[in-house]
RNA sequence: UGCCCAGUAGCCAAGUGGUAAGGCAACGGUCUCUGAAUCCGUCAUUCGUAGGUUCGAUCCCUACCUGGGCAGCCA
């Protein structure tokens, strides 16, 4: 059992617990400012469980805002989709949802005051005569042409941009900063662009929109945020995010503070290249369960809880790194195991006779739901008979030393039932096993005196007259390089793992299993944890792999 | 090549001037009607490298090396 402990310290945690300590702040208000403009994936649940979490550990709140600035790339369709994913993760905004769009006045004034202040202008130079002029990063930038014209002007313009007097791309409103900074964020950056476009929220109110550097501070500034957490990324535009408040004296301030985005080995995060996989077909959606977005992993069958001890344990830094798939795993496993009822299943079947076994008997065994250091109790019958299956992993006709599964003359305990001897191994015409005869020892069910007669292994098992015919799925890591995201040349598509899905049309689920829900967790004895999919029909339940059971026996084989 | 950031074990990560926490993985053992879980133990004479400051440096300074970010009218 693990006791709670103390959150771990971060860097972050400590600057916040001194700025109240200080009087700095009474309070902290974080937010987590997404651009609904594609689905949330597990490097987003990061920043969600570090914004959220760290307001709640202080008292205070953290608001959800969209960051829809740019019309051609966003959609409302993506709001409630980040909305789910925020929630499914176990957090909540209450009333606090937010829109930049919502600011785009405020925007337009602060824009008016930088004018007014000599501090912004209108510029005519195309895209590509701006890049020119930016100079590159050794060498510094060249003052537009029209960086000097007077502020009567530049509003005349400005407002004649607002107006939609001029063509798209024809003009920008820039901050006039310092064209020969060593940081080229400062070159006078665009801070309004000219888009006749239909705004998602907006609608048709604005044909001008700020750029994320202008509008993501003030809209920090407007609702009070402490703390503005954001990644590594944006590092160098601190300075301009602290230049546009102090130039336009807004009374709120916040703090940038950047970290270092979650990654995972084998897993691809980038947008672009997650959208490709979709649309061409190489996953079936975005909530295909091999993909690292929020929906994939729901449908994956990862918990929230084991997510957020993810973030938890992997800690907040500044250092870039790659996270092992194992990390997860163990996080899954942890949290699933006080969790999921113990069921069996059997994914590749072999079938089982039990010779002296009563034809057309059926008992009905007891079989507790946890075992005992779960601590949790509840239990169900499981049906046992004369034909049974067995997984084909748990005969082997010749095996290996330390193998103490099923062999022929040889005893295995049924979990939960009797003990069964090999007796007799039956093959096709291909000398596969088709069949295995046994006989088992009355005396030694599970609950009666002679349980405790030992032998060294158990194996799972099914009764085959009522077993529940399934579709079981299995996943591995979509890619078989271990930062696919960092692939400098060639093509990802290059390294997809084969085995990624594996699909097992044929498994054998024990009867209890023909009544679950869609959603439902379990943990399959000796296999590892399930989760039933929105696939599933009333003949037949499909159950995706969540993660595997660690798997000392493969260990073993391994260093043979 | 300019600026910014990072570099503590296989993977994360504390420590930030007084002599290297913790987690994951691995390994050994315990226990077990799940080869799971549990439980117990082992695992950095050393903190990217080289100098310097200091009685003393992972921590301060300098240089170098490695990795990352920045030249959208994207966020």
């Amino acid at each position: 059992m693990q006791t709670e402990t103390a959150p771990p310290v971060n860097f972050i945690r400590q600057i916040v617990e001194e700025d109240l300590k200080s009087g700095k702040h009474q309070t902290v208000v974080t937010r987590f400012p997404p651009e609904p403009n594609g689905y949330l994936h597990i490097g987003h649940a990061k920043s969600i469980w570090l914004n959220f979490s760290l307001a709640q550990a202080f008292g205070g709140v953290c608001h959800l805002r969209m960051d829809d600035t740019n019309p051609l790339k966003e959609d409302a369709q993506y709001v409630e989709s980040i909305k789910r994913d925020v929630q499914w993760l176990g957090f909540d905004w209450g009333t606090r949802e937010f829109h930049a769009a919502d600011y785009f006045q405020d925007f337009f004034d602060c824009a008016v005051k930088l004018i007014k202040l000599g501090r912004a202008y209108v510029c005519d130079l195309s895209a590509d005569e701006v890049r020119e002029y930016r100079g590159t990063l050794t060498e510094p930038g060249r003052p537009s042409p029209w960086r000097d014209r007077s502020v009567e002007e530049n509003l005349d313009l400005f407002l004649g941009m607002r107006d939609g007097q001029f063509e798209d791309g024809s003009r920008t409103l820039r901050a006039k900063i310092d064209m020969a900074s060593p940081n080229i964020n400062l070159r006078d950056p665009a801070i309004y662009r000219i888009r006749k476009a239909h705004h998602h929220r907006a609608g048709d109110a604005w044909c001008i929109y700020p750029m994320y550097d202008y509008a993501h501070c003030i809209s920090d500034s407007l609702e009070g945020i402490t703390h503005s957490i954001c990644t590594l990324e944006f590092e160098n535009h601190r300075p301009l995010y602290d230049w546009f408040l102090d130039t336009l004296q807004l009374p709120v301030h916040p703090q940038q503070i950047e970290f270092s985005k979650l990654k995972l080995q084998y897993t691809m995060l980038g947008k672009r290249k997650l959208r490709e996989m979709v649309t061409s077909g190489l996953v079936s959606g975005w909530d295909d369960p091999r993909m690292p977005t929020i929906a994939g992993i729901r449908r994956r069958g990862y918990t929230p809880e084991s997510i957020r001890d993810l973030c938890e344990k992997v800690g907040v830094t500044k250092s870039e790194v790659w996270t092992e798939l194992s990390y997860l795993a163990e996080c899954l496993r942890h949290d699933l195991n006080t969790k999921a009822y113990r069921v069996m299943g059997v994914l590749r079947p072999l079938k089982v006779v039990l010779t002296n076994y009563p034809e057309g008997q059926i008992e009905e065994l007891d079989a507790a739901y946890f075992p005992e250091d779960v601590g949790l109790h509840g239990s169900r019958k499981v049906p046992f008979g004369r034909e049974l299956y067995i997984e084909q992993d748990d005969f082997m006709e010749d095996p290996p030393k330390k193998y103490f599964r099923l062999q022929p003359g040889g005893e295995v305990r049924l979990r939960r039932a009797y003990i069964i001897k090999c007796q007799e191994v039956i093959k096709d015409s291909q000398g596969r096993v088709v069949e295995v005869r046994c006989s088992y020892d009355p005396d030694t069910r599970s609950g009666s005196p002679g349980e405790h007669r030992k032998v060294k292994g158990t194996i799972h098992w099914v009764e085959a007259s009522t077993s529940v015919p399934a579709e079981v799925r299995l996943f591995e890591e979509l890619f078989t390089l271990e930062q696919p995201d960092n692939l400098k040349d060639g093509d990802y598509r290059d390294f997809i793992n084969p085995n990624s899905l594996v699909v097992l049309p044929d498994s054998r689920l024990e009867r209890s299993l023909a009544h679950s829900k869609v959603g439902e967790r379990f943990q399959f004895e000796r296999q590892g944890y399930f989760i039933k999919d929105q696939d599933s029909t009333v003949d037949k339940p499909v159950f995706n792999r969540i993660v595997p059971l660690k798997d000392g026996w493969a260990k073993l084989l391994q260093k043979q």
